[in-house]
DNA sequence: ACTTTATATTAGCCATGTCTAAACATTATT
DNA sequence: AATAATGTTTAGACATGGCTAATATAAAGT
């Protein structure tokens, strides 16, 4: 079993990566000093869960890459499992699943897992890695990279931020709905979408962070 | 917020409580050495969470007290939610819970507690503090020192031995249940027991552990 | 009262995981 | 190519929460 610090490093690292990750990166995404983060990631070196190149970044091996796959898997559980049985908000879900992923046993894992059939996406339609590391569901696309007059169905909203996450709910954003781009303001990459009867603007800043597919 | 260490000390000593607890029971209950016992209780003094008599022993002040009721509301309210929606067995829920109640939010708590409908017992039929430490369902008796020959309603069931606990359900005891003591051993106070058409053999011991009313 | 025994405490060590300040590399600038 | 700016690492401090070994106290037996 590891720390709790060591589970947020691994994690950190898988999201910032797979490039090498830089000392200061991976500091302020942790919120802690770039010194802290070089003693730590010579500790992980040491366990053989991160390759290091001083100077240079560090990225995860297949051990630590597993180790942060399963953390993920937890996060994941639990905030599907929280939005199903307490019908918690996308935008409280992040924080609550933040703390608890670090203390779910094995056994409760398989028994969440089991209890909402195995799913394969989280309520922000995230990919659930399964028990053994496996990842589906790779294929989504940026909103702001996606063509023009097309029917978008919306996968994958962020679930880390609060805000944004209410204001795309505000306006409708949330996996499974169906939109398209009436046109892409060349200057800033801002996008104007119909969502149903309405349309909205949306920045290029926060079209990046929504994924988005083109089946169904 | 306190640590995940110093809330394990507090849920100690109010288990053991609220007699003076010696520094060597509760270095055996938290399973670690006299001499860290010491040290810790003498930090959890000086934060006035606990009265600190040398060589003597420690108990809970009224601060320390209302933190431990909250880590063991977290922890009922969990077994709680744990036996409900994923159905585990009552001698898997303690382990999951004791885990699980240092990471959760307020918040957390809150939406747990509203979708149990505020229960007063868990499913161990153990009283869960109110939100403010409140505690009711203080009037059930050990079965040990029951009346023979009266109808009996199992009240609760120890939470923290699994092994007990498999034996217990197997022998269909468990809250709620109805029994009968039939006869009581003088020389050990093993109980001759009936509970509907069986008659079971408990001994002193785990008699001690169950604990039942006279109601209904 | 004195000594043994059980229990508590102190002193000092260690790992973890953070920090600040100073030294060191690398990259970019002129 | 030399220097400035930026990013990284090292050195050393600190809090937390364990440990062992040595010492102190209280309780019990003689």
């Amino acid at each position: 079993m590891y720390s709790v610090a060591i589970e947020d490093y691994l994690k950190s690292l898988w999201k910032l990566g797979p490039k090498d990750v830089g000392t200061q990166e991976l500091a302020s995404y942790l919120e802690i000093k770039p010194a802290s983060v070089t003693k730590m990631v010579l500790r992980l070196t040491e366990m053989g869960l991160v390759d290091h190149t001083p100077y240079k970044g560090a990225s995860l091996t297949r051990k630590g890459e597993l180790e942060a796959l399963s953390v993920v898997r937890r996060h994941r559980l639990l905030e599907s499992f929280l939005s199903q049985t307490l019908g918690l908000g996308r935008d409280q879900l992040h924080a609550e699943a933040e703390k608890l992923e670090h203390a779910l046993s094995k056994n409760l894992e398989c028994a969440i897992a089991e209890y909402l059939g195995n799913p394969t996406r989280d309520p922000h339609g995230h990919p659930i890695p399964g028990p053994n590391g496996e990842l589906y569901n790779e294929t989504d696309l940026p909103l702001s990279d996606s063509p023009i007059n097309m029917a978008l169905t919306v996968m994958q909203v962020p679930d880390n931020d609060s805000n944004i996450l209410s204001w795309l709910e505000n306006n409708g954003i949330h996996p499974g709905i169906k939109l398209k781009i009436i046109s892409r303001d060349d200057f800033d990459g801002g996008l104007n979408v119909k969502i149903g009867d309405s349309k909205i603007r949306i920045s290029s800043s926060i079209a990046s962070l929504v994924k988005i597919s083109f089946e169904e």
